[in-house]
DNA sequence: TGGTGATCATAC
DNA sequence: GTATGATCACCA
């Protein structure tokens, strides 16, 4: 099996992803004559493009799982120094009409957290981009009691939104998951349902994971 | 200083 | 605009 060939199986998956860790991110950039950015306030998806490619991810902008084969979702754990998830999670993008009949065990979020291949990577600021390191991945699904603390705040969330009240929506809300605004700037829009009942231009918005949800998450890999 | 709201790059 | 990938930047 060569490099950056879709995995066939999880273990291959996995097998790979323990040989990326402890690796310099500058070491993976350069074996694909990648440039190293200065910092990633112009290349905000750049290690999670880098780590596609490392492991085979199908590339592209496709709406369907990284690894499709296998069907585990990719995602990179930005971590501070004291090795805590430093930002929160993107999931998807909320859905903001035609979501009569929508249950949770179809919904975008239910999916892409089915099976998810957690990386985390240093983004301590004080770390050159090139000199962070990658650490120890790992494939997950969520508990039981994950899975229903998520469904519970979905459920919440997209009852506010058929009710008209997606702009009453803060990132305030929700126990483990969060919904904030997804878009280039505050001047985008998408059509969503107004106060009234009536189909509404609003700003586009997206799930996220917290990143209390991110860390427990962490935490039972791999502490005590 | 951490979380919320805003934003960046790129393909189509 | 939507989808992919996320981090930035400011304010409480």
């Amino acid at each position: 099996m060569s490099k950056f060939t879709k995995p066939e199986t999880e273990d291959e998956l996995e097998t790979r992803v323990l040989e990326l860790a402890g690796q310099k991110l500058s070491h993976l950039a350069h074996q694909i004559h990648w440039p190293i950015p200065e910092n990633l306030k112009h290349d905000k998806g750049w290690i999670g493009q880098l780590l596609e490619v490392h492991l085979g991810a199908s590339a592209g902008n496709l709406s369907e799982p990284d690894f499709q084969k296998i069907g585990v979702e990719l995602k990179t754990i930005p971590l501070t120094a004291k090795h805590k998830a430093k930002e929160t999670t993107y999931v998807c993008t909320v859905p903001l009409i035609d979501n009569i009949g929508m249950t949770w065990e179809n919904s975008c979020v239910y999916s892409k957290l089915s099976r998810v291949l957690w990386l985390p990577i240093e983004a301590n600021p004080e770390i050159p981009v090139g000199e962070r390191r990658v650490g120890r991945g790992f494939i997950w699904s969520p508990s039981t009691t994950q899975m229903d603390d998520l469904r519970n705040d979905w459920e919440e969330f997209m009852e506010l939104i058929s009710l008209g009240q997606v702009e009453t929506i803060t990132a305030h809300l929700g126990e483990c998951l969060q919904i904030r605004p997804k878009a280039a700037n505050a001047s985008v829009v998408t059509t969503g349902i107004g106060q009234s009942g009536m189909r509404k231009q609003t700003l586009p918005r997206g799930f996220y994971l917290r990143t209390s949800f991110t860390n427990q998450i962490l935490q039972s890999v791999f502490d005590s």
